[in-house]
DNA sequence: TGTACATCAGTGAACGCGCGTTCACTGATGTAC
DNA sequence: TGTACATCAGTGAACGCGCGTTCACTGATGTAC
């Protein structure tokens, strides 16, 4: 049984790909995004994951070296995944964000709505509460980990710079055309809002307030640095 | 040897406290402190925190059942010491503004000012990259455990309460009077920023934007929800 | 202040489970003809 | 399309370490006189 995920030593000889195999990493990877929110990244154990997943340990070695290896796996699969997801609402926003500012259409759209169209995209970064915390867990463990951090500065950039054109759409509507390094500054303010105001939201639950004031301070964030 | 922390059993025997105890806990505390940043809430093993505290796991036995009763503990100490010295900062903060807005004073301050003066109260919050972290660890942890979550919550409504004056005091100055919800809000959503623009500082601490990032969003925040 | 005594706090060894890791084996999958 | 064969992917058992937990014991600490 080979160690390496993909046994292709001899650079001659294709790999043999496999169906199976793929399908299985796949399982894994979605069964480690559940078994490390809920129990987190520090007390999820390989038998965790194989378990939730449906195969017993030896799976995992056959796909994976080390748990760190998979860590690193699944926020690249995740990083692919949200980018498309990202990308995807921001188009539609800034379809919709055009439509609006066109003179045929009724009228210019408030700040509100325009705050709302941001917020909105800028929300798919992380739909709920175990996203919320896989971010959480992410964070810290590239703060710690800096080989880690590099992968995961990456990807956030590549986030942000798929929200820049719907927050560049939304500025245009208003009559703005900010630089292309102030775009980069509102998106990372609220990039950082929504990340603090999460947290919040998912401590308290119970609270009505904090959803508007959330997009009451993205509101004021957008405004004021755009 | 007894399992529970405090051995006082019968209500008549004063518990015959004690000053090595004393000590001994509170350099567990400050040990897991330092294991729980370093490696994360999950992966800190209680002979890790004994190590480091220089005594044996039956130390440990001896002053709490489980881990989670001394990340309670853990919790709860920082807690008190974190509200005396918001608490502190605030009140020194809150002088100055005063003295500030003295006729007397050298004019009015500025609003760029005030609100250096109120970032840096707030960033007591967290002074560092292992606060940081904790902070982000004890979240998670919160977020999953509901029962941890009421006694974290009451933490941090406390440390916005200590703010508070300091953000009214600021906005004093300004020529504001905002009401109780309002200052709420704003210390609230100040306190988002932080967060999540710490985290943007520590993962990429070469960047020299962030910080003037940083308080351009505080400042944003301040203005807008006053 | 000093001494005898009782209780406490932490020691260190021992037990055993959970889990990371390895490995021979077998059913599954793809390839050659 | 069918069959034989080679290789692969995952199984399940086994090994052993790390670590949670317990416990008899002993030096430390406080109390009584």
């Amino acid at each position: 049984m080979p160690a390496a995920p993909n046994p292709s030593e001899a650079p001659g000889k294709p790999p043999r790909v496999t169906k199976r195999r793929a399908e299985t990493r796949a399982q894994l990877l979605a069964a480690a995004a559940e078994v490390f929110a809920q129990k987190g990244l520090g007390r999820a154990s390989i038998d965790d994951v194989c378990a939730q997943a449906g195969y017993t340990r030896g799976a995992f070695y056959s796909n994976f070296k080390t748990l760190d290896e998979l860590i690193l796996a699944l926020h690249a699969a995740r990083a692919t995944e949200l980018i498309g997801v990202v990308e995807a609402a921001a188009n539609a926003a800034v379809a919709e964000l055009k439509a609006t500012a066109d003179p045929a259409a009724e009228g210019p759209a408030g700040a509100a709505q325009l705050i709302e169209g941001v917020t909105r995209v800028v929300a798919t970064l992380a739909v709920n509460r175990d996203a919320h915390l896989l971010q959480l867990e992410f964070t810290a463990h590239a703060i710690r980990h800096p080989e880690a951090a590099a992968a995961f500065v990456t990807h956030r950039r590549t986030l942000r710079e798929a929200l820049i054109p719907v927050v560049r759409a939304a500025m245009r509507n208003l009559g703005h055309d900010p630089a292309d390094a102030q775009l980069e500054r509102v998106t990372r303010a609220m990039v950082a809002v929504r990340e603090g105001m999460t947290s919040q939201e998912l401590l308290e639950p119970d609270d009505p307030e904090l959803p508007r004031l959330h997009e009451a301070t993205m509101a004021a964030v957008f405004a004021a640095l755009g």
